[in-house]
DNA sequence: ACAGAAGCTTA
DNA sequence: GTAAGCTTCTGTT
């Protein structure tokens, strides 16, 4: 519609004050959408196409409505530059320019054709230019627009164009929405444009392999550069600069600073073959771009384009498109030589026809998820659109609205990460994407005084709140979508409210994406998904010494920060949850991942009791060892060294004493670890024995005696870990705050600690743990028929696996024949290497390798499982466990052999570890209900890994262990039917040691 | 006050 | 050779 306008007005040539030029960093935004934006796909084909929906849709908005962007301007002239080659002159001052650059993911380079004939689809130029940078082009030209008195706006937000800026130059980051003027310049990199050469080449750039000075970081650099005002002075007076290492390294990096100034330093002088009046902006050409648009399929855009240039999307013919193909390199020379296929578009038009609100019914899932993500993102994050709800009409009226939608995302604002000793301050809802409110209950006075008091008014008091809300939160026909839902479920419980049903959209991430880089954490997520970087908390309420309570954070503030959480939750939920059923992966999210949560939210709340007195006597009892050992240490060195410092100790041992055999850490210290300290001490030397059992004790005291007992919670005098549902690539749990994964076992002094975690009176702990379950994993998936028959004889597993190898029978074999044999079953479920098999078993390579090679003979099934599982790695990128879980290895395919061998080695072990991790949650999930079924009391308090510890009441422990015992090793079924046997030992005691 | 390295604990 | 989390030291902010 504001082409009508436009239309009608005579377009000026050339440029004149007042105009305004838009450069788009084509080749520049390509690699960023690509990244930031989810993937998304052709229908038709699965053409990949989520980096040409980006740009479409920005240069749609920039050529339509730029002035309701951060740009605030129109444009008058519009051009798209893009880089022609790898090579340019900048090759030949330095050759290794960019010559790390890999080569862009294969699902890319089909879209660098594509996106320029996106922008001869709008009708604007494309620009590019043999030996000469997309930079250098957009440089040129904004000296001819400045020349010309007309304004210019780069769009882009590549930290190398920001020397550029300035009076008539800014910048704009189309992903964030963000104009980039002088200030935000100073404000990012703290210095002003035209020192942004100088401070590029003290930094360098690695990812175009811009030397600069090893060691000055950006804060480094602009600060000397404020010191010294340019480079030029810096390198003339290094000799001032007090820190002597990067004195040293200044001036000797001159050299390499200087050159790094030539490389990142803009050509503006490029001969160039359009001028700006070839640049003026053109409307679009309604069919042909439509034609574009709905070849690639792109339903929401092309409705647009449509209506705003009154265009009949019938009337329009889909226009094949040249594509280029993966293994064909990229540049403008493909597409004429390069080997293409012409793409034929297939009936799309029927949704490009439907409204977004329609239900999307009959739809396949990857075309819901492609509207979702148009729907997610179509409506801008907006947190001053959202209110606060300060009385009990308009919650009332909140909870009306989200009952009648049948969806609601929540979110709470506490005191405290700890979800048992977290105080309630507000709640966040959003009901659909941009409607989002907050709830504050508790805000107090910024100022309040010991007493607490300085509740602010105009807050619904929190139990009025509650009861207003519980029914809502517990409605069974009202979805609740929370992000990391334990927290929140754990919360709301201490307040009488059990929520439900619900998702987790960082559960359905994890399904989704498990080992692709990144966490699954809200502001990952909306960064990834949404290309919008939340209010961090730290900006509301501090870090550090600084910081303060929710409680004490202004409520417009805490408004504008909480709503978002929950509207962004909504928006990812409507973009991930279809996902789950586009990839198949829904039973993973159903059966195993969201309903452990309240399970989990429940162990979590239980706590297990640890006895104070016991660990306050194992701490002066090492406290006390540790300062005898420490004398003797001494009593050799001749000093008080500390002891704690590898560093001090390498320099003792390795250079004073000049003990032997010390190698070096990637950071050039002397390596002082255990294992090779033991070597020493077996040769006869004193000292390294002293250091190993120093380490012993103080590590034993200060992460366990010593920090155990502040995690004892003073509410219910119990310790309760917070286990992590997606911290792990594998489908493992993690425990933190404290980690009661890693409680010693292996040594006497070490379990002392486990006698520390005991039952309540007239109660016992029981422990079930898997025996051997990723070898019987093993067994099943790679089809092994003596593994197999092994674990179904109730055999010993090592030596049956050294009696095959070696030839020597099970009964009277020497203890160091199956050692070796237990080291070779562990290296192949790790992913074995010759190397590590060395290292394990203190032998030489050769050795280690004939051990495989013999191995591999005997057991041909998992060589073979071992290849394939390579082959399925780098076919998809991922591997599967045999319940289906996916976790990704993008790296798989690295042309960096230690990177590929790494990924290699645990994809190989993520599917037997993350299978036996399947199975224990499996456990887990059935456990609670089958122990109430046999009217048994036992609570199940902790799980570590392939352990699961209860605890229950004396004269149930025979029964209790039955059902766990049954529960758990039939946990595969129905899902799976394994041709291994499982087993569980499980046995009851006082204390967690005596259990295990 | 924070980040990374080194070291040690578990399955 | 796989997967985690915590503490200490060290150097920088």
């Amino acid at each position: 519609m504001a082409w009508t306008a436009k239309l009608g007005r005579a377009i000026p040539a050339g440029m004149k004050k007042g105009d305004h030029l838009f450069l788009v960093d084509g080749s520049g935004y390509i690699f960023r959408a690509y990244h930031a934006l989810p993937p998304l796909s052709r229908k038709s084909d699965g053409l990949p196409t989520s980096a040409v929906l980006g740009f479409c849709n920005m240069v749609w908005k920039l050529m339509q409505d730029a002035r309701h962007t951060d740009v605030g301007i129109a444009p008058t002239h519009f051009a798209v530059i893009f880089d022609y080659s790898s090579k340019t002159f900048r090759n030949e001052l330095y050759p290794e320019y960019k010559a790390n650059r890999s080569a862009p993911p294969e699902d890319l380079i089909p879209q660098f054709g594509l996106i320029r004939q996106a922008t001869a689809a709008f009708n604007v130029p494309c620009i590019e230019m043999e030996g000469f940078e997309a930079d250098d082009i957009i440089a040129t030209y904004c000296r001819l627009a400045c020349e010309a008195g007309g304004d210019t706006t780069i769009v882009s937000s590549d930290k190398d164009l920001m020397q550029l800026v300035g009076a008539m130059v800014s910048m704009y980051d189309p992903m964030k929405d963000r104009h980039i003027g002088v200030p935000q310049v100073v404000e990012k990199w703290g210095v002003p444009p035209q020192k942004m050469i100088d401070l590029q080449a003290l930094t360098g750039d690695s990812v175009d392999n811009v030397p600069g000075v090893p060691g000055i970081g950006p804060k480094t650099a602009a600060q000397l550069l404020e010191q010294f005002g340019n480079l030029d002075g810096l390198l003339a007076r290094a000799g001032e600069i007090k820190q002597d290492k990067r004195r040293e390294s200044i001036i000797a990096n001159a050299d390499k600073a200087r050159i790094s100034r030539e490389l990142v330093m803009l050509k503006n002088d490029v001969p160039l073959k359009e001028g700006l009046d070839d640049l003026v902006l053109h409307a679009p050409d309604g069919p042909k771009l439509i034609g574009f648009l709905k070849t690639m399929e792109f339903t929401t855009l092309t409705r647009r384009v449509a209506e705003a240039t009154g265009t009949e999307i019938a009337d329009v013919q889909a226009t094949p498109v040249t594509i280029e193909r993966a293994d064909a390199a990229h540049g403008p020379d493909v597409g004429a030589g390069a080997p293409t296929i012409a793409a034929t578009p297939n009936g799309a038009e029927k949704p490009a026809a439907r409204p977004e609100d329609a239900p999307p019914q009959g739809d396949t899932p990857s075309l819901l998820s492609a509207l979702r993500l148009e729907q997610a993102t179509a409506r801008k994050i907006d947190p001053s659109a959202y209110v606060a709800i300060r009385d009990t009409a308009a919650l009332k009226d909140w909870i009306a609205e989200a009952t009648e939608a049948g969806i609601l995302a929540f979110d709470t604002e506490t005191t405290s990460s700890d979800p048992m000793r977290a105080d309630l301050i507000g709640l966040s809802m959003a009901i659909a994407p941009g409607r989002a409110a907050y709830v504050p209950l508790a805000h107090t006075s910024g100022n309040g005084d010991l007493l607490g008091g300085g509740l602010l008014s105009d807050q619904i008091p929190v139990r009025e709140a509650l009861a207003l809300l519980k029914p809502l939160l517990e409605d069974k026909s009202v979805l609740k979508i929370v992000q990391d839902l334990k927290y929140d479920l754990i919360v709301m419980s201490r307040h009488g409210i059990e929520i439900g049903p619900f998702d987790d959209t960082m559960l359905i991430s994890y399904v989704l994406d498990a080992g692709t880089s990144g966490g699954h954490d809200l502001i990952g997520l909306s960064e990834k998904w949404l290309g919008h970087a939340p209010a961090s908390k730290k900006e509301l309420a501090g870090s550090g010494r600084n910081a303060v309570g929710f409680e004490q954070v202004d409520i417009g503030r805490a408004t504008a920060y909480a709503a978002e959480q929950a509207d962004i939750a909504l928006r990812l939920w409507q973009l991930l949850k279809p996902r789950l059923a586009a990839k198949g992966l829904v039973s993973v999210y159903e059966r195993l991942e969201r309903p452990l949560v309240p399970v989990l939210a429940r162990m979590e709340q239980r706590g297990i009791s640890v006895d104070r007195q016991i660990l306050s006597r194992l701490s002066g009892e090492l406290a006390q060892g540790a300062a005898r050992v420490e004398e003797e240490i001494y009593g050799i060195v001749g000093e008080r060294i500390n002891i704690g410092s590898p560093k001090q100790l390498g320099d003792i041992l390795f250079g004073r004493m000049g003990l032997p055999g010390g190698s070096k850490t990637k950071t050039g210290q002397w390596s002082t670890t255990a294992q090779l300290l033991e070597d020493l001490a077996a040769e006869g030397h004193e000292l390294p024995r002293k250091i190993v059992d120093w380490r012993q004790l103080t590590k034993l005291k200060s992460t366990y005696t010593d920090a155990l007992p502040g995690f004892i919670n003073p509410g219910t005098n119990r310790v309760h870990t917070s286990y992590a549902l997606a911290a792990t690539t594998t489908g493992r749990l993690s425990s933190s705050d404290p980690n009661l994964q890693n409680i010693p076992v292996r040594t006497a002094e070490g379990r002392k600690i486990r006698t520390a975690f005991i039952a309540e009176k007239g109660h016992k702990l029981v422990s079930a743990d898997y025996s051997q379950i990723e070898l019987r994993v093993l067994a099943h998936v790679a089809e092994i028929p003596q593994l197999k028959q092994a674990f179904a004889d109730g055999a010993d597993i090592h030596a049956i696996t050294a009696s095959e190898m070696f030839n020597v029978p099970v009964e009277g074999m020497p203890s160091e024949v199956r050692r070796r044999a237990k080291a070779i079953n562990f290296g192949i479920i790790y992913g074995i290497s010759a190397f590590g098999l060395a290292n394990q078993l203190s032998i030489p390579r050769e050795e280690a390798s004939a051990y495989i090679k013999r191995y591999f003979e005997r057991f041909p099934g998992i060589r073979d499982y071992i290849e394939e599982t390579k082959a399925y790695a780098r076919e998809y990128g991922f591997v599967e466990t045999i319940f289906g879980r996916r976790i990704h290895y993008p790296e798989i395919r690295s042309s960096n052999p230690s990177i590929r061998a790494f990924n290699e080695r645990a994809s190989i072990n993520a599917r037997l570890q993350g299978t036996a991790a399947d199975i224990i949650r499996r456990a887990m999930v059935h456990m609670e209900e089958a122990l109430e079924k046999a009217k048994l009391s036992a609570r199940m308090l902790l799980q570590v890994h392939d352990e699961l510890i209860f605890e229950t009441v004396e004269a149930e422990v025979e029964a209790t262990i039955l059902v766990v015992r049954r529960v758990m090793e039939n946990a595969p079924m129905p899902a799976v039917s394994m041709s291994v046997p499982l087993h569980v030992d499980a046995r009851a005691a006082n204390n967690w040691d005596e259990a295990h």
